[in-house]
DNA sequence: TGGAGGCATTGACGCAGATCAAAGCGCCGG
DNA sequence: CCGGCGCTTTGATCTGCGTCAATGCCTCCA
């Protein structure tokens, strides 16, 4: 349920990356029931990449060359055309970037740009379509990574359809300080304009959002939020476990016939 | 590429419906790869369904019983909150009804309702998670019917977040009058209150788009749609495939390991 | 034949949220 | 200590599209 970023070493310990691609296989969580040598031979074609951030990892109307497994930091998706982009997704750690595409050998449909600094374990799309199509285990967890995300995407639809900005800005803002005792000050997990991304507004809007919150319980100054009428924000923005809930991997594991 | 609802046994041939079961599956493109002896299984624990139009296959929330295969007609998903709708994707024939759901044990996020009349069958959950456990087959067939269903709806969030309302219709009659030549009369497949929201606009914008369409070398007249000056219409609306391409379910196939 | 109900059309209007523009305000490098 | 750059904030304005309402048109059925 954390709407962290997977971006913050930045106090504290500093996340133990994966040296190598196996380890970061083997620390994938939902791969947790797939046999190790399959995950050697997904290893054997795979690389450990770093990217900084800004770079593009993909480009809208590519061919995969690769499944690419985000190990850390995060990544957003973007529909391009010309020179318009349009948010669609924000993919966080560990979570496989558009499987679809690889799967199917087909064009992505989004461009993939890092966010911060990133690191990416690819693996080349031939062996990962080959692990999917010869090991029941992989196929099984793949699929269950692709539930995750089709039901993300989902959630994130009904929230747009369904909410105006400000409930939107809300509903995320509750369901943050939602972990912590009332009163306590929360930091935004991410620079603004993310977040105003994420919740489908410009960042104008989400700063002056931020501003109506006052009105209803919730204190926002510059990235502490503190929720100071939780009866009242609560009940104004009331979550919808449908919407707001996280959406965890669910393991699906392989029997024999 | 059809744009057609599955909807039309009005002229000429009647659909041949399955009768049973088992015909179902046997009929289903998508699991041609799959074995007899688990299509058998799958079937022995599933009904025909035939619903009319308006009915509810299920709720919001509500925990999967079965998994629906979309025979035959159409549904929509609708994202609910209290006495609000709004419109999420329309599934046609052949298809599963968030298979994520199902996979997952989880409650369903949408409201799925019928449009005209549907055929379903329906297979229970815990028998359709079973054979997906237990066969690579089957499991590969549904990865691949959900990877399409993904990208169908990347497609879509697509041509809402980067085209004007207007863009929207065009772009949709264009491709519409596409596989005939230029000049002939295209009927529209279906209602166009329908048509209206798969394409997430009221009636009324949508009325309007059809109106302005004359000055683009479309004319539109009751549902009858007539390309007049396809260059002029091609060029204000060029077609995307990363938008307006079909998303047809893409065969992988079950290789030893 | 007439009227009721569903859909489509048309016009007037309103508004949420985008856009544009101009300051503030850190933060970093020199 | 200064200047520039990127982010945020704030205000003014614009506009696409939704909402509301009136009307017309079909189809079905009594």
């Amino acid at each position: 349920m954390s709407l962290a970023s997977g971006d913050h070493e930045a106090h504290g310990v500093p996340e133990d990356r994966p040296a190598t691609p196996r380890d970061a296989l083997a620390a994938t969580p939902w791969l947790r029931s797939v046999s190790q040598n399959v995950l050697d031979d997904l290893a054997g074609h795979a690389v450990l990449h770093r990217l900084p951030g800004g770079s593009i990892v993909f480009e809208q109307s590519e061919t995969p060359a690769f499944a690419q497994f985000l190990i850390g930091g995060s990544v957003e998706l973007l529909g391009v055309r010309g020179r318009d982009e349009s948010f669609v997704e924000l993919i966080r750690p560990v979570d496989l970037l558009l499987p679809a595409a690889v799967l199917n050998c087909q064009p992505y449909l989004l461009r993939a740009r890092v966010l911060g600094e990133a690191s990416l374990l690819m693996v080349q799309a031939e062996s990962f379509r080959q692990a999917v199509t010869s090991d029941h285990a992989f196929c099984l967890a793949v699929l269950g990574c692709q539930a995750a995300q089709f039901r993300r995407r989902v959630k994130q639809v009904k929230n747009l359809g369904l909410r105006s900005a400000e409930e939107r800005v809300g509903c995320y803002l509750v369901r943050l300080t939602g972990s912590v005792p009332p009163g306590t000050p929360v930091h935004l997990p991410m620079e603004k304009r993310l977040i105003a991304s994420e919740l489908g507004m410009t960042r104008e809007t989400f700063s002056r959002s931020l501003g109506a919150m006052a009105r209803h319980g919730i204190r926002v100054e510059g990235d502490l939020v503190t929720l100071d009428d939780a009866a009242s924000a609560r009940t104004r923005f009331a979550l919808d476990p449908l919407i707001d809930g996280a959406e965890d991997f669910h393991p699906l594991q392989a029997k024999g016939a």
